[in-house]
DNA sequence: CATGCAATTAACCAAATGGTTAAAATTGGT
DNA sequence: ACCAATTTTAACCATTTGGTTAATTGCATG
């Protein structure tokens, strides 16, 4: 499908992405999409509502369905492991989606006010059958949901810290996230096997 | 001392921190400071004169001074784990640093290129000294810098998110970063003792 | 071919925005 | 009190930006 619905999709996700709303043009839209700039408003009617079909799709795909793995009969901390090294091998492949969507929830928190989310509450439940069976440390539901995901996610958003602050090029910080992958499997099972 | 300039830049740093450099109004900074929004140029100029001044000083609270706690006599996990706890206390006073500086960097690489950083240095020697010594679990540093920041700085960046899928108020969330101190050492401990 | 509908374009518009200017007010030294 | 330098203000300017409009093109169908 070339479209000019699809060719207008694809410009805005890239320029949404990398420059955030504030920072981006309809014109720079139109100019990836190489179409006239008209365009845009008769597909979409306004950077508002072009956005926000851009940010949805972005919401969803930064809060995947992991319900699938939830349904497997398994410990708490493999599923951890598995979700772990999915999401990142999923962010290798979305470097940009984090920051995108934290930033967008920040600019705008009721945006995304009503949007569902199944995470917390798979996760949560599948937490607590295994403290109670004793294969899981006690934690603070709370803090282990921020420690995965920063586990996962933090270096995806401190991408041009850590290029600053290593001196590491774009592929040596792929690498890294290659690398990472076992590095979260090994730090979960450290911190939550009991 | 409550000078023009000084109204300024209080006024400034509000604003940027909170929008950014493309959300930020030089009008709302000249309303928030209650003065002619030609005062902005005459003080500073132009827009990026006035954020660069801003985004210097962010920056380098954001990595701060760490050098005392380094020149202690004392072990690599004993002196991550103070790092840890006064660096939360910090973002508690600051909650808004991260997402402004990590969003600045993003933006604008080069802007921070020659910026001067001694905290990886400082990391990495005292490291080493403790692998030496068989104190300290053996990691690629860099994983180990990401993680160490990452525990400190993302419930921070997330914290938008966070309220979003576990529904906590804002005093909530502070109470949580304050759990977060213990947790953080915990986790520095069982992650990073040998 | 004619007709009607959808897609596309160029020109245009109003508001917002960073920045300037020239005059007015304030300040401080003599 | 007077003068020069600094500070402050209101009005203005050029450009950018999201958005609109009216005319034009393309295309399928009868």
């Amino acid at each position: 499908m070339n479209s000019t619905e699809e060719k207008i999709l694809q410009a805005a996700e890239q320029i949404f992405l990398k420059h955030g709303y504030d920072g981006s043009r309809m014109q720079a839209i139109a100019d990836l999409a190489e179409i006239n700039k008209a365009m845009l408003h008769y597909y979409f009617r306004s950077k508002d509502l072009l956005f926000e079909r851009i940010f949805k799709e972005k919401f969803n795909k930064f809060f995947p369905e992991i319900e699938e793995t939830f349904k497997l009969e398994m410990d708490f901390v493999d599923r951890l492991c598995i979700f772990a090294e999915k999401y990142i091998d999923f962010l290798i492949q979305n470097p940009y989606l984090p920051q995108f969507v934290l930033n967008s929830i920040n600019k705008n928190p009721e945006f995304s006010r009503n949007l569902p989310l199944k995470l917390p509450q798979l996760l949560l439940q599948s937490y607590l059958e295994d403290v109670e069976k004793g294969l899981c440390r006690a934690h603070n539901p709370a803090q282990i949901l921020v420690t995965i995901l920063g586990i996962c996610v933090f270096p995806f958003l401190a991408k041009p810290m850590m290029t600053l602050l290593l001196g590491v090029s774009d592929e040596d910080f792929f690498e890294l996230m290659q690398q990472r992958k076992e590095e979260a499997k090994n730090q979960i099972r450290i911190l939550f096997k009991a």
